[in-house]
RNA sequence: GCGGGUGUGCCAGAGUGGUCAAAUGGGCAGGACUUAAGAUCCUGUGACUUAGUGUCUGCGUAGGUUCGAACCCUAUCACCCGCACCA
């Protein structure tokens, strides 16, 4: 068996026939498999790539076999940071950095002999995707849905350059080591928070894991609340809660120390110390923020509760943050942990208002009570549940203008510009008279400049002097080209569509196209895109929709995570040094093995271990089957037994690759291979052939060639089962002939004797020509000559008499 | 701290109320074949016991529910992954 020809032969049958390449057909039903497409930084794959790529495989295979029109495409995230890093490291333009590197996974993928339409490949770098990036830009700035504004950017003093997270770990900045600063800078948004509601209750509809659900949810995190107004200084502030129901227990206001007007509510006589303790708060590291406990400064000023009317101290402290809600609390110790910390710290009151059977009383509190309980100290609210009391509590606040409910949410707006060359040009332009003006759409792409400097300091791109410098489109007057580019995410937003009309010109897919392909019905990738990636992307195709791009709601039907492949302990990658190639792997044993392999360890969804001593088995398997299939006599007819069997696999085999059991569904395969009798009929053959095929490709395209085949077996029909010839009856006999082979072989090995050479078995008079049947098998499996008798029969030889313990589907044995 | 997950035999990994001493693969041991090695095939692989039997121990740890638990509940430990003062 030479699997490196047998691949290398039906890769290019594959490629030549363009077997996989599909458009859209109104008579079939669609099937969109699609794998997160891989950000191309390594010019190699290791088992943890084969593995997700192999996975997406053997599904688009399986849905293609069942009938459906399969999309399954790839392409590269090849925008991103370690292109220029690269770059500036090495002295290698990211576009040949980038280019290099596609060429060689592309020729690494196509060797796994995955089903890909290549002729829908799309790569995020090429202006001819880029350029749709700026065009939905533009559309989404028309309707207000990107926008500009200060936000705060890690920063290195001495590189006088922004730097992404990555690059300012610790603190400290990567290439000088410099203490980063945050420091607020304008920058591009999305309006991701106007979909918040959308976001979060899509989110039923799809059939995704669990775990994903629950972290957009949390990601999201709506808080349904209360804005109450409490007047400081004769002016009005919104404070929101959602513990109403406490509202009679504040003691005191806590602004958050970053507010934009907290200098508002600072008296002459604090300004001193709040600054003081600002300075200290902002010469803490970041990582040191995290750590700090709940300090705080008095503001000097009171705010006045409007439901008692009583005055508190308004507070200005670390703990509250400044851009959720309105930047400010009430605090009420006794019914909140961290109210109550700060309380503690600073001596101040508190007041009990919700009140547990077991009495609390504040001199006795060593921490504040969060749970159920009826109001006190709350005027005519005493009494009531305090879950009650938050609706008629809202209800009074809102009938006096005191407050009105809102919402809150958690996610912010997505920020999308990078201070980096290696993206996509943010299609502004910045004018002396006009101020900020779109680029007109008929003038894209914004084609980012190849000739920049990658060695002074700074975002490369603003080196580029005829980048930066351009006529303002509007009055003709000097203008000011924007220099950030735009983060990869909105790459990977929106490439899915592009994948279903890859070479449209005119537009950035076609919606009728789109119409048919989309959504992605089974998306496979990693769960470290739980709140990025797949946010933005379902954000993205809501967003079009409102525009008026696309018809569907979400992007992605149904997803996948895969499991990671570790190795050491540690999970493979170069950065840990521990990875195994998909080369080592496949030069040994074929890439047949490797897949076969990967997807039989252990559960797809599971992370595994890596271990090659498993690769032989099956290696072997492999091998056994091409020998099997190569020296087989064909049989006409076909036996019930095996018949019962195959058409038990079959239903089996369709329900757990389904389901992505694949690990079983090859245990499954197997057991129906070892159970082949030495002649058997075509169809069994080439239904077993089909059942192994999404794992195998190569391996069954060839056997089935062997069979006289001309068509491919990766466009064949899946085998159908047949209820009615599946027999339980026929496993009840092959337990029971197991359970005899075990019998015997118990006995021999209790007597130890590996002298016997013979064994009779005396079976019921009607159970005889069952066990007949099998009398080979036991042979096989003891090694022993086999004699099988009736009770009954007269000629039978039994010496000691063993016949007589005989029962039914239980034959008597005797070794000599 | 909060949320989610995992913990099974020598190893990897199935199994989520009885059919479980626990699938499947690997490793290891023994046997068949062979001049030999390899490949292939068969058997065994918790303990004790036994002409095909029976008993005990056992699925992170400790309890509980049940006629019955790897599987359900409670507590606990370990590891992994998210989020992290969101009022």
């Amino acid at each position: 068996m030479d699997f490196a020809k047998i691949e290398k032969k039906w890769q290019d049958k594959w490629e030549k026939s363009k077997c996989f390449q599909v458009k859209e057909d109104s008579k079939k039903n669609k099937y969109y498999v699609l794998e997160m497409y891989p950000y191309p930084s390594a010019s190699f794959l290791h088992m943890g790539h084969v593995r997700n790529y192999t996975l997406g495989d053997v599904y688009a295979r399986f849905k293609r076999m069942q009938g459906f029109n399969v999309l399954y495409p790839m392409g590269y995230d090849s925008f991103g940071l370690p292109a220029e890093t690269a770059a500036k490291k090495v002295g290698i333009h990211p576009k040949k950095y980038t280019e290099d590197s596609i060429k060689k996974i592309m020729e690494y993928q196509k060797a796994l002999g995955n089903s890909y339409d290549w002729s829908r490949v799309i790569s995020s770098h090429e202006p001819e995707y880029y350029k749709w990036n700026q065009y939905f830009f533009l559309k989404l700035y028309e309707k207000g849905l990107a926008y500009r504004k200060k936000a705060p950017v890690n920063w290195c003093n001495k590189c006088e350059s922004v730097l992404a997270n990555e690059e300012a770990e610790g603190g400290k900045c990567w290439r000088c080591g410099e203490q980063v600063v945050k420091k607020d800078m304008e920058q591009w948004f999305f309006k991701i928070t106007k979909y918040a509601d959308k976001l979060l209750n899509d989110l039923d509809d799809i059939d995704w894991p669990e775990q994903i659900k629950t972290m957009q949810r949390n990601w999201i995190g709506r808080s349904p609340g209360v804005e109450i107004d409490f007047e400081i200084n004769n002016k009005k502030w919104k404070v929101f809660t959602t513990r109403p129901d406490t509202v009679f227990g504040v003691t005191f206001l806590v602004m958050g120390i970053k507010h934009p007007n907290l200098f508002d509510i600072v008296t002459e006589k604090q300004k001193k110390s709040v600054e003081k303790f600002l300075e200290k708060i902002n010469s803490a590291t970041e990582e040191d923020l995290n750590k700090l406990e709940k300090e705080g400064v008095f503001t000097g000023s009171y705010a006045i509760n409007p439901v008692t009317g009583d005055k508190v101290p308004v507070y200005a402290s670390n703990f509250v943050v400044a851009d959720y809600g309105s930047g400010m609390v009430m605090a009420v110790p006794s019914h909140d942990q961290r109210d109550f910390e700060f309380a503690e710290k600073y001596n101040i009151p508190m007041k009990i208002v919700v009140q547990p059977e077991d009495h609390l009383s504040p001199e006795r509190m060593t921490q504040a009570y969060t749970g159920e309980g009826r109001l006190v100290n709350s005027g005519d609210f005493d009494g009531l549940l305090n879950d009650e009391a938050k609706e008629h509590i809202t209800k009074f606040l809102e009938e006096k203008k005191l407050g009105k409910r809102t919402v809150n949410y958690k996610i912010r707006d997505w920020m999308i510009s990078r201070q980096r060359y290696w993206g996509t040009p943010i299609p502004i332009i910045y004018c002396d008279k006009c101020g900020e003006v779109p680029v007109p759409e008929k003038e894209l792409p914004v084609l980012l400049p190849e000739k920049v400097d990658f060695k002074t300091a700074g975002n490369p791109i603003a080196t580029s002097k005829t980048f930066v410098n351009v006529k303002c489109p509007k009055c003709g007057g000097k203008g000011r080209r924007e220099t950030d580019t735009m983060g990869g995410f909105v790459d990977s937003s929106w490439y899915f569509l592009r994948y279903c009309d890859p070479k449209n010109k005119t537009k950035p897919f076609d919606p009728k196209k789109t119409d048919y392909w989309m959504p992605v019905d089974q998306y496979i990738g990693g769960a470290e895109h739980a709140v990025m990636h797949l946010m933005y992307a379902r954000f993205f195709v809501k967003a079009l929709k409102d525009l008026g791009l696309t018809n569907f709601n979400e992007p992605f039907r149904k997803l996948f995570n895969q499991g990671i492949v570790y190795k050491d302990g540690a999970k493979m990658s170069k950065s840990y040094g521990n990875v195994v190639y998909q080369t080592d792997i496949s030069k040994q044993y074929g890439i047949d093995t490797a897949r076969l392999f990967l997807m039989s360890v252990s559960s797809p969804d599971k992370q595994m271990e890596w271990n090659s001593d498993g690769v032989e088995g099956s290696f072997r398997f492999i091998k056994k089957v091409f020998d099997y299939v190569e020296d087989v006599k064909i049989n006409k007819t076909t036996d019930a037994k095996i018949e019962s069997k195959l058409n038990k696999t079959i239903k089996q085999v369709t329900e757990q690759i389904e389901n992505f059991d694949y690990n079983l569904a090859i245990i499954g395969i197997r057991g129906f291979f070892d159970s082949l009798p030495e002649k058997t009929s075509k169809d069994v053959l080439e239904k077993f052939l089909k059942l192994l095929h999404p794992f195998c490709p190569h391996t069954t395209e060839e056997l089935w060639e062997k069979l006289g085949n001309k068509n491919f077996i990766s466009l064949e029909k899946w085998p159908k089962f047949d209820e009615a010839k599946i027999n339980d009856k026929f496993e009840k006999q092959e337990k029971d002939v197991e359970d005899l082979i075990n019998d015997i072989n118990n006995i021999l090995r209790i007597v130890g004797d590996a002298k016997k050479k013979k064994v009779f078995i005396y079976t019921l008079p009607n159970e005889k020509e069952i066990y007949s049947e099998y009398a080979d098998l036991i042979k096989k499996k003891t090694n022993l000559e086999v004699f099988i008798f009736a009770v009954n029969d007269a000629k039978k030889y039994d010496p000691e008499n063993k016949s007589k313990k005989s029962k039914p589907s239980k034959p008597a044995i005797y070794l000599e």
